[in-house]
RNA sequence: GCCGGUGUAGCUCAGUUGGCCAGAGCAGCUGAUUUGUAAUCAGCUGGUCGGGGGUUCGAAUCCCUCCACCGGCUCCA
């Protein structure tokens, strides 16, 4: 007998050998329907294994997510079996879960799938798990193993099989197809009762742009297709939130093929809205003694090889810029720092100085592979919030921490709550990848880690994502479709200070070596400005608000009362506009529902009478009747507070 | 850069067995209407069918090529 632990603490005994799925039968019918796999103390396991010592279990269901995780890996040998057997003779490489769905990367030989093959293979997946096949586990040695694949001819397989232990090798085996897999599954195929194959893309074998691309063919499985409707909805809701489109309806960017690839075009309303974050960064920054600095768009090719840049980045750069006469050349300047390490050194500093911050909103322009390029997330020119804080190497620590404290207040004006916080080291295994020395990157590396424990960050730490002069913190948030993106960043940097020879005189008399910190809290205004707009649905907060109010008169006769009340609000300091266009009120609200802006003040014979505006809010409706000054009243105080989140 | 897809008016989209001067709605303009909480009516303007090349008596439609965009991969100072 074995000594079988649940969640709820209880023991129960069972015969050795007995599986999750047969403990579930013995708690009731109902669970053993939904049991997908079993947590076996702490591993997934499939349901039906047989469990021979004393364990704690937790019986997973589609309501957890490895149970999902399972339900999808099965998903992904289901997709397999359907596509040899449509397609017979294709090799597989690997075939994952991922966080909504799975993939199979796929070497299809000279057929070429297309998205009409997808719904194909659906049906063909469909008809197949119809079938209630059994996934069955199977270990064997490996030579087994390889001879199973060589037969077959997969050498993708016979290359993972290689790397892997002998005896510890299981094949899984559904119907016809079997694959090299380490598990779990689910007990059969029935439980998958909805298929959609999502989108299908080409994949380098083992994510190496030198090997074989492969074809990832990516899909997402339920277990009633209920929630697969369900699951198509969300998705349409997410891609009306997709600043790309938003950005286009509210007039806030553009982009022409004229101008070039990646090279955003601010539009009014746009670039009003990104002023106004900068401005509220820079009072931010002036608190915290930031000092202003303003550095050209292009910098000799010697500044990039002193900084370094030139030997890691030239090649993949913007070609330099040469001069007519002097042979002379110039890079369009990738990033702030070499200018700003200049800037410091144009005369001696005392540590009593220090730190130093200099702050630019500086526009620097990168080369990206044409295919990487993405609204505003990821473009060919951008403006970071940039500054660089030179000081002691005692200095780190607190200045890190205002660093953080700054991020932390502009992330909670904005109301980013879900952020993930990511520690960036360096990969042990190829430290050729990175400049500076050994000892300098273990203090800047246990300075990040100790920083984020004392500020009680939620961090994940990354190793091998470190910037190749420094490790990093980031603060990345995802879009409307669920991608990361980098925004907040801050790099603890002992190289640039070296290869400028950036110097200031301790209290010994001596020359010192300082310190340099990166770092941009909303990393590029492009992309914050692009996460903003899906954050909020492009219903800015009203500070941020391209158009505050908008005023409806009812008829052209109270085109005059509106004109008074535009001039009392822009004289409260707050931006607001007319609709003065001959249509009904109706019409008028629609339109600037629609245009999003935050209120709406509807005046006509009631209102004009009694000095008063009806105001309805975007989205929410009627509010009632104000006057003037209480409504001014109320828009300010709003404004002021959602700025002052300290 | 690589794989797959898409590209018709400012926007959203019809238009594929190749064949009258390429269509609709919205937006814009003009006029009528003077309007009370999510679309008033009428008329008009607007398109090198992404660019270039080719096949053909004839190309938005077929072929080649380049570009941009979309979904991924690789990359991201």
């Amino acid at each position: 007998m074995i000594n079988i632990t649940l969640p709820d603490n209880t023991v129960h005994q069972y015969q050795s050998g007995t599986s999750g799925l047969e403990i579930a039968k013995n708690i009731s019918e109902g669970l053993a329907r939904n049991v997908l796999s079993v947590k076996v103390d702490g591993e997934v396991w499939d349901a039906n294994r047989k469990i021979n010592k004393d364990a704690r279990i937790q019986l997973l269901t589609w309501n957890d997510l490895e149970g999902k995780a399972t339900m999808w890996h099965s998903s992904a040998h289901l997709m397999a079996e359907a596509i040899e057997q449509l397609y017979p003779g294709v090799k597989f490489g690997i075939g994952p879960d991922i966080e909504n769905g799975f993939y199979y990367d796929i070497d299809t030989g000279d057929k070429v799938l297309t998205d009409a093959d997808l719904l194909t293979i659906e049906k063909k997946m469909i008809e197949i798990a119809r079938g209630k096949q059994a996934f069955i586990r199977e270990e064997v040695s490996k030579e087994e193993a390889l001879r199973h694949f060589t037969q077959k001819g997969d050498e993708y397989k016979m290359e993972l099989i290689g790397e892997l232990t002998d005896g510890e090798i299981t094949l899984y085996k559904s119907g016809s197809f079997t694959d090299l897999c380490r598990g779990p599954h689910i007990p059969d195929t029935g439980f998958i009762k909805a298929v959609k194959l999502t989108s299908i893309a080409g994949a380098y074998w083992r994510g190496d742009e030198k090997r074989k691309q492969l074809t990832r063919v990516y899909g997402i499985t339920f277990p009633k297709a209920k929630e697969l409707e369900e699951y198509l909805v969300l998705l349409e809701e997410a891609k009306k939130r997709d600043h790309r489109k938003l950005g286009k309806e509210l007039e806030l960017f553009t982009f022409s093929q004229k101008v070039g690839a990646g090279l955003p075009l601010w539009l009014p309303k746009g670039a009003q809205l990104r002023e106004r974050l900068e401005q509220y960064l820079k009072q931010v920054q002036k608190e915290a003694g930031y000092l202003p600095v303003i550095t050209p768009h292009i910098g000799n090719v010697n500044l990039y090889k002193t900084s370094g840049h030139f030997d890691k980045y030239g090649a993949d750069s913007f070609r330099p810029i040469t001069t007519p006469v002097e042979g002379e050349a110039f890079f369009l300047k990738p990033m702030n720092c070499p200018h700003h390490c200049e800037i410091f050194n144009t005369k001696p500093h005392s540590y009593k100085e220090l730190p130093i911050r200099y702050a630019e909103f500086g526009t620097v322009y990168r080369y990206e592979q044409s295919g990487e390029l993405h609204g505003l997330t990821r473009v060919r020119g951008f403006t970071q919030d940039d500054a660089h804080i030179f000081c002691t190497p005692d200095q780190i620590k607190p200045e890190f921490k205002a660093v953080i404290k700054i991020i932390m207040r502009i992330f909670k004006a904005l109301d980013f709550n879900d952020f993930i916080t990511q520690i960036s080291l360096r990969d042990p295994k190829t430290p050729e990848k990175y400049i500076g020395s050994n000892e300098n990157w273990e203090k800047a590396e246990n300075a990040i880690k100790e920083v984020a424990i004392e500020e009680g960050l939620n961090t994940i730490t990354v190793e091998g994502e470190a910037a190749f002069y420094g490790p990093k913190m980031d603060f990345m948030v995802r879009d409307a479709i669920g991608r990361k993106w980098q925004l907040g960043t801050i790099q603890v940097d002992y190289n640039l200070p070296e290869r400028f020879d950036l110097t200031y005189i301790g209290s010994d008399n001596e020359k010192h070596r300082p310190v340099m910190i990166h770092r941009a809290p909303f990393g590029s205004m492009e992309r914050f400005v692009a996460v903003l707009i899906e954050h909020c649905a492009g219903k800015f907060p009203i500070w941020l608000a391209p158009e505050q109010v908008i005023i409806l008169p009812i008829s052209e006769k109270y085109q005059k009362y509106a004109e008074k009340v535009s001039q009392f609000l822009i004289n409260s300091d707050i931006r607001a506009l007319i609709d003065d266009r001959s249509e009904k009120t109706g019409r008028k609200i629609r339109d600037a529902e629609m245009s999003k802006i935050p209120y709406m003040l509807i005046v006509g014979e009631k209102e004009e009478s009694k000095n008063q505006v009806s105001v309805r809010k975007q989205g929410d409706g009627d509010l009632g009747i104000f006057s003037l000054e209480s409504f001014a009243e109320m828009i300010n105080s709003e404004v002021k507070r959602l700025q002052e989140v300290k």
